[in-house]
Formats: C-alpha cells, structure tokens, sequence
RNA sequence: GGUCCGAUGGCCGAGUGGCUAGGCUCUGCUCUGCAAAAGCAGCUACAGCGGUUCGAAUCCGCUUCGGACCUCCA
C-alpha cells in the first residue's frame, strides 16, 4: 500500500493516512441541502471529494463513502430563528416539502451524473433519520450538554466546554466567541448565543414536524451529519470532508454533538475541506448572484460566460486546480483547460493505436512516470501534479505516434494500463460525444471513411482543390481531419 | 473589530531553502502540396521593504493589496 499523506484540517498539518480498520475506510461527506439548484461551487467540493474516493480505491482501500441529502432542519435565516429552508420553499409554491426535495435532489442527481460524479455507498437523508436524531438528543440531554426550553432543545456549549475542547477545529475561543456574536433581539430561547438547537418546536405553521419527547418539531441542522455518519461509520471514523464555509459552525457543532452524545473525544481522525470556486476573486454564492448552474455552463448561457463548455472539460478544470486552494472561474482558464483535456485525450487514443517493438526503449521509464503520478497523488491528492505528469507521458507517447521514436510493446502496455488508471479511475475523465445511436454511427464512420478514401485518392493525383474541398467541408460540419505519414484519419468534436 | 488564508511569468495554476512544474497564449523552426496535429526552441516569474543563511520565490519581521470565516452557504 502507498503511504498517503493527507493535510488534516484538525491539525492543520501533513499526516500520514492510517485508516482505523484498514483496508477498510469510512468517509463521510457532507451533502447538499436540496431547496434549490446546485451551483457549480457546490460541484467543485463534491468534484474534490470524488476524486479522493476514487484514489482510496484506486490504491486498494474498501471505502464506505457516506454523503447526505439535508432534506430538513436547515434554517433561513439567523441561527435558529429562521424558517425552515425547504418548508419556505414549499409555503411559497404551495406544494409539498417532499416535493422540493424530490426535485431538487433529482437535480443534484442528474448534475453528479453529468460530471462523472460517482454515488456514494450510501445517502441517507435527515428525514429518514429523525428517531435516531432523537435517542441522539436523549443521549446528549442524558450527558447533560442540553437542555430544554419550552419544546425546543439546545446544545449548551458552555457546559460542553468545560470538559472538552470546543472551537478547535475552526481555531476559535469561546471567549472571542461570546464577544463577537450578534444580540439575538432578547427573543431566544437559548440561555447563550453559542448555543444551537438539537430540535425545533414545530408552531401550527409548520409543515414538517414530527412527534418527539418534547413535542412536535423537528430536528436541527447540525445533528444529521453527526446521527448519520455515527450510524454508518461508527463513533470514530476515519474521513470527515465538506467546504470550507461549513467549517464553522456546522462542523464545529458537528463534533461536539458527536462527543456529547457518545463521548468519543475524538470522532473524526482525518477533517478534510474543499476550497471555495471563485468568480473575480469572490466565493461564488447565491448570494452574491455570481453562481450560475451546470446547465448554464454547459449551453453558455450565462453573462459571465463566452460559450459553453463541456462537463469533462469543467471537470478537467476543476482538476487543475488542488482541492485546497481557491479556484478562480474564468472563461480564459476553461478554454486552456479544453485544449490541453483535447490533447490529453488524443494522446490516449493515439497509445491505443501504437504498435510496441519487441524490445523495450531504455530512454524512456514508464516506471519513473508512474511513479510520479502515485507520488503527486499520495501527497494530499495533488491532481495539478499528476496532470502535469501525464502531460510528460504525452510528449513520449505523441513522440512514438509520429516514428519519432519507438517503443517495446511491454511499454505500450504500461502506458496504457497507467492512463487508463489514472485519468478515467482517478481523475474520472471520460470522453465524451459517443452517445450517437449505433446504426447512425456506424453509417457515418463508413461514409466518413469513403471521404477520406476518395480525398487519399484526389491528393494522389494532386487534384489539391477536390482534397481540400472534402477537408474544409468537413471542417466546417465539424470533423477534423488529420494526415499524417501513415495516412490519413479523421475525428468528430 | 476578531480569527485565518493568500499575493508566482501575457493568462490559469503547482511547488517550496540550492534542481525545467504543467497547461494555454505568443514567436521561430522541423515535418507537410497546403492546413491541422505533433515535435523542438525561445519568451524564464515568484507583491514591496528589511532580516536569517554560503544560498530564499521558499524561513522570520514589517508594509501594501486581496479573500474566507465570525449569520445561511459546498
């Protein structure tokens, strides 16, 4: 197994990986709330976390990734004085909240799929979960880090400090704390502004509401994450990954509920965060109305946008980029991106085309450049770096393509075996454009392979205007086509 | 106001005490009927000012600018 070095948000440092109960990991990442459209900040985390799936496979580990659907609880709002995000939504519609979440989680769906965005071992929602959230309060309550205030209940963090660390993984003091957070108009309930809810009285108003030891309510934001991935993974757990802006307090509150309620001191080993996408230097966010969605991406339509851009090639962007930096979106990156991912895929399909020697070429080592790619990888997920190694192989394999050099065949077989792993299990860049319907698209290549025929015969008796004539139409419908020394070739976009 | 992070060549974006990141763009060359593709070469940067060091873009301090979090946010 690979030593992985992973930077851990809890220590803020370089740790090597060693998973609890190894080969087995568990992973749990925070999901969406589904009351409106995902954006493509929400992607890039998603994208990020995918990514770091993929490679714990990829190298041999049995991953139970857990990430979830928020489907209640998260407010609007001032902390706990809000509406409920999805009953709002479903008050203002006039329609069900399990609609909303029912569409919305569709959407989410259907943009995890159209980005090459693997399903997680398992997505449970908080609504699936309430008696769990409940025995989950009953526990903490029994621990004696809550309390209850006419129907509602809040987690004391004050009490929760005094014997435990609170704010350690968002490096903050309680102290500081309690002296930069807002008056809550004297209306709250809670008997200090740190506090948070573990459940909501539900008023006559509300639509979601569930029977509980205290009355109809409903659950907080913060508990599911803590419920579900104590469910699934266990008290103590090896990855706990999200976005930066869910650091605090989400995740804050996230760990205290875990220890309140299990007395585990430690229950995440590994805290990992995204970084956010940028648009001018700004986090994009609906709020500040600089978001726009995959579907505006894809078909450019978009002001801040010149033209459309493919998934792969979004996600070919996003990659470039690691994980923990911000990502700043520009149309000049996205078309970089597309063009060096174009040159990336017809080096891959040219290495499908190669034939090998029987005896290897001792300048070229296969081995020193898979190596480079495991080691890019196992260092906190550095896919900037292994890009910039399979790009090396490129020269090499572009170079073998052309007869500039030659290759064993044993080396080919590497090569192949090596992008195939990396970019289509690692990166999860696929290509694209091949959903034609196979009659249609058998029936195009043979009349596409009689052009190229009928051109290699005009360019034989130098008849260069028929030649070119049957190239620039072609160009023009889109296909590209290419001489070279052993013939010619051709290749749709 | 508090906490934290960042500032890299025309653009994007890694790295980090001494070794070419990479991609895109641009220029030139090779190949080629031309073109495209590909290959080769060039453009050689680390915000500013001090300090540590044989040596700093990389460590330390200060300054300037930007951002994130402290409300909901991936």
């Amino acid at each position: 197994m690979h030593p992985l070095y992973i930077q851990n948000s809890l220590s803020r440092k370089k740790e090597l990986f060693e998973p609890l109960n190894a080969p087995h990991v568990g992973m749990y990442v925070c999901g969406p709330t589904v009351y409106s459209n995902v954006h493509l900040g929400n992607v890039r985390t998603f994208l990020s976390f995918d990514v770091i799936y993929r490679y714990l496979e990829f190298i041999g580990y049995k991953v139970r990734y857990v990430r979830n659907i928020t489907d209640v609880g998260h407010l609007v709002g001032d902390a706990d004085e809000g509406e409920d995000k999805i009953g709002k939504i479903a008050r203002l519609q006039k329609i069900e909240p399990m609609e909303v979440v029912q569409k919305y989680t569709n959407d989410f769906h259907d943009v995890m799929r159209v980005f090459n965005i693997l399903s997680p071992s398992i997505e449970p929602t908080a609504t699936g979960h309430i008696i769990e959230q409940i025995s989950s309060i009953e526990k903490i309550m029994e621990n004696g880090y809550a309390y209850e205030v006419n129907g509602s209940v809040y987690f004391s963090v004050r009490k929760f400090s005094e014997d435990y660390p609170y704010g350690e993984l968002s490096g903050r003091k309680i102290d500081e704390l309690m002296n930069n957070t807002r008056d809550l108009d004297g209306q709250s309930e809670k008997q200090d502004p740190l506090d948070f809810a573990l459940w909501k009285k539900a008023d006559d108003s509300h639509l979601m509401r569930w029977p509980s030891p205290w009355g109809i309510g409903f659950p907080g934001w913060h508990l599911e994450c803590s419920v579900m991935s104590t469910k699934y993974l266990g008290e103590e757990f090896d990855i706990h990954g999200g976005g930066m802006d869910l650091k605090f307090p989400h995740h804050e509150c996230e760990i205290a509920q875990n220890i309140g309620a299990n007395k585990t001191p430690n229950p995440v080993k590994y805290w990992i965060h995204g970084n956010m996408l940028t648009v001018n230097g700004r986090k994009m966010a609906k709020s500040e109305g600089n978001g726009f969605t995959p579907e505006e991406l894809i078909t450019g339509n978009h002001k801040l946008l010149e033209r459309g851009y493919s998934p792969m090639t979004v996600r070919f962007f996003m990659l470039m980029g690691h994980y923990a930096s911000t990502l700043d979106f520009s149309n000049d990156a996205l078309q970089a991106a597309e063009k060096g991912l174009t040159k990336l895929n017809n080096a891959v399909e040219a290495l499908g085309k190669l034939q090998g020697a029987s005896e290897d070429n001792n300048d070229i080592d296969i081995k020193a450049l898979s190596d480079k790619c495991f080691a890019a990888m196992n260092d906190d997920f550095n896919t900037p770096i292994l890009i910039a190694s399979l790009f090396d192989g490129v020269k090499t394999i572009n170079s073998a393509a052309d007869g500039r050099i030659e290759l064993g065949e044993g080396q080919i077989e590497d090569l192949k075996k090596l992008y195939s792993g990396f970019m289509i299990d690692v990166l999860g860049l696929v290509s694209e454009g091949s959903e034609r319907a196979e009659g249609s698209e058998d029936l195009s290549s043979n009349l596409l392979d009689l052009l190229v025929e009928l051109r290699a015969d005009a360019k034989e008796k130098k008849d260069w205007s028929s030649a070119d004539r049957i190239r620039n139409t072609l160009s023009e419908m889109g296909i590209t086509i290419k001489d070279s020394k052993e013939g010619s070739s051709w290749s749709h976009e």
